[in-house]
DNA sequence: GAAGTGACAAGGT
DNA sequence: CACCTTGCCACTT
């Protein structure tokens, strides 16, 4: 029943569940690519706390909030490794694991 | 009412 | 391998 994409974002990344991870281009394509990676980002930046926008990535298995000064840039990093996924020197998780594959 | 902005990805050069 | 261009929807001014 989601009139807007952006409200259909919220749904999927609600199902994300702990210990996974999605990232952007993930849920474009789950939306079908009814919509673009750039609004996926947008979306969560207005998301309300019952999303757990921090367990969507960039594709490179990164946080991305870096472009968002509101918050601390190892926030969501800190929340991903309070879940239990692990991030290597680079900043990045392993994908191989911790990637949503759409299951719970 | 219209234009600009914004947590990005993927393909091409 | 690295950098640049295009595409997208909703919200704000």
């Amino acid at each position: 029943m989601a009139k807007t994409a952006f409200h259909s974002i919220h749904q999927i990344v609600k199902r994300i569940p702990a210990g996974r991870v999605a990232t952007y281009g993930q849920i474009s394509r789950m939306l079908d690519g009814a919509l673009s990676a750039q609004f996926v980002g947008w979306a969560l930046h207005n998301a309300p706390e019952d999303v757990p926008w921090h367990r969507v990535i960039n594709s490179k298995g990164g946080v991305s909030t870096r472009a968002v000064l509101g918050y601390a840039p190892d926030l969501q990093r800190q929340l991903l490794e309070a879940e239990g996924v692990v991030f290597d020197d680079d900043a990045r998780c392993d994908l191989d694991v911790y990637l949503w594959d759409g299951s719970p």
